[in-house]
DNA sequence: CTGAAAGCGCTTACAG
DNA sequence: CTGAAAGCGCTTACAG
């Protein structure tokens, strides 16, 4: 800056205003600092002028891993609202590991980001109650903090997963197994509520020789899949707590004859096209994301309420696999 | 950080020397300025370090948009050896709009990146070469820079063409339709040079007829695939440019009877488990991202050849759709 | 309409 | 082993 202001003959301050385009520069001085600017090919430094104003005009993503398609699209809508912000995007996938979520929540803290939104992995989120009160605000999505008073939007985890189980019961299921992620997560948790609620909505005893809970391991799937489907009273339908399980799932399930009904929390690209059609309970990555990048704006901007915690609502698409009936009984 | 060295009892040096792990410290000292630090909640203030040593530890990244799963599964590549390398990710999405990418590019310049790793979307690159010279190392994807020498690693588009339709060409087809993206794009004209060059090499006449250019509008599609399957001389196979182009395509080819045998550029979550499976020519999403984001610290770390060109291979991975015959002719 | 001075919070280069 | 001074490139607050 002090080489085009040398170059354009007027003071530091004047090639300031022109560069951030403030009034009171005459038209004259303003062309001749725009020439020297060009000239010199200078762009403005923006480390010294976050340091003096404060303000980084960046904003934080922390999410499990971008390339799920569950979160490159809230991505995609967060990145979209940051923009009509005027800010600039720093994201990290932290692959579920504690650890790497508050290595990351810290380095985008020490580069003082003006805010944070954040899918969390961590079990104790108390270590960001000193940015949150220095001013650093902070919205979760998809998961809740723990042990931190902060915003969050959410899926409509619970009544979701009990539409998605309810409609297989409607199909006439009464033997309906649920496969979902480890009870560490919490949305396996909620998920799992919906099912059980679904279920005594109905009538339906819980046979807890029906529930599977872990990760989505094609052996582990598998292995769970052949009891499900040949205990005794084995399993009519499934309903399957997430993207990745559904997956699996559908792969183990290809080469089998008597498929039973499925239900998939999470909608899929190519769900429409496999046959049958898969019947999804759609959630709103996009809208969790845009959602929580406003409020995030909104608090930058000084909405100062108490924490809030909004909740989306989920969809259920009938495609074809969850509304094939239970074999007739002999 | 002077708030910590006047309760530590110790100079700014000596504080600093201790947040950044330098030797030459007495434990006991290092031990005081721990605890001050612990007390105060003091977060190293990364902008005026930024100031100070002209190192970002960011990088950026500018591409059409994450919520593309090619994308994202780039992202995530770029992003591990960003973190590898104890950087920080900054990225931003164009949507193939030339001023967008130019206005992302410069902000991540004005933010003194360390060096950009970019999708290009501009036809004119030369602005960035101020910037190269500056000693932002730019290391372009997919797509190389125009009107401007710089490294690229690209995918061996004419070479993954050239197999499709070769695997076309060998299950018996020789009247084989060709649909691609947009001739502005880089990609869709390497691809259609593969499916010329695979005709040449057996012999078959080209017909422009059966060559298809344009965005992939479910309508737009339907038309094409209309006239190309209907047409008294009918293509018997489809060659798809891009995944976007297949998912249309194949959703507008699930009400047809007489399916032309169809191999598609682009892997995808699901394309095993269609039906029949999806025959692609399948790229790698995560080896261009990870060959390009070394590439770039390669440079950073010193590295000073004439601009490289990487050009990774593709893999045919035969699933059903590209085997079937044409139909017998009468 | 324009400018001189101070200072943001660090690190660098040097001295002791 | 520890510290005092200067300076990175801007903006803020003020004066003229």
């Amino acid at each position: 800056m002090n080489d085009v202001a040398a170059r354009a003959g007027v003071s530091l301050k004047t090639v300031s205003r022109v560069v951030n385009g403030e009034p009171g520069v005459l038209p004259a001085t303003a062309e001749r600092v725009s020439r020297a600017i060009a000239d010199l090919g200078f762009r403005r430094n923006d480390s010294a002028r976050q340091l003096r104003t404060g303000r980084a005009a960046g904003i934080g993503l922390i999410l499990e891993d971008v390339s799920d398609p569950f979160y490159s699209v809230l991505t995609r809508a967060v990145e979209q609202v940051v923009r009509d912000n005027d800010c600039l995007l720093l994201t990290g996938s932290c692959d579920d590991d504690p650890d790497r979520e508050q290595e990351l929540a810290m380095a985008l803290c020490e580069r003082r980001v003006d805010g944070l939104v954040m899918v969390p992995a961590a079990t104790d989120h108390s270590y960001l109650a000193h940015e949150i009160r220095a001013g650093v605000p902070v919205v979760f999505v998809d998961r809740p903090p723990i042990n931190l008073a902060a915003d969050v939007v959410l899926a409509d985890n619970v009544g979701g997963a009990r539409d998605g189980v309810r409609h297989l019961i409607n199909n006439g299921h009464r033997r309906i197994a649920y496969l979902g992620d480890d009870l560490a997560i919490f949305t396996a948790r909620e998920r799992l509520t919906g099912y059980r609620s679904a279920l005594a909505g109905a009538g339906i005893p819980q046979d807890e020789s029906l529930v599977v809970m872990g990760r989505a391991e094609p052996v582990a799937v598998r292995a769970a899949l052949d009891r499900l489907l040949s205990q005794p009273n084995a399993a009519t339908a499934l309903f399957c707590g997430n993207n990745r399980l559904t997956t699996v799932v559908l792969r183990e399930l290809a080469g089998r004859v008597d498929r039973p009904a499925l239900v998939g929390f999470d909608d899929f690209e190519l769900a429409d096209l496999i046959s049958p059609g898969l019947t999804v309970v759609a959630q709103d990555p996009a809208g969790l994301g845009r959602v929580a990048a406003t409020l995030l704006f909104d608090r930058l901007a000084g909405l100062s309420d108490a924490p809030r915690r909004v909740v989306l609502p989920t969809v259920l698409i009938p495609r074809g696999s969850g509304e094939a009936p239970p074999p007739a009984t002999f």
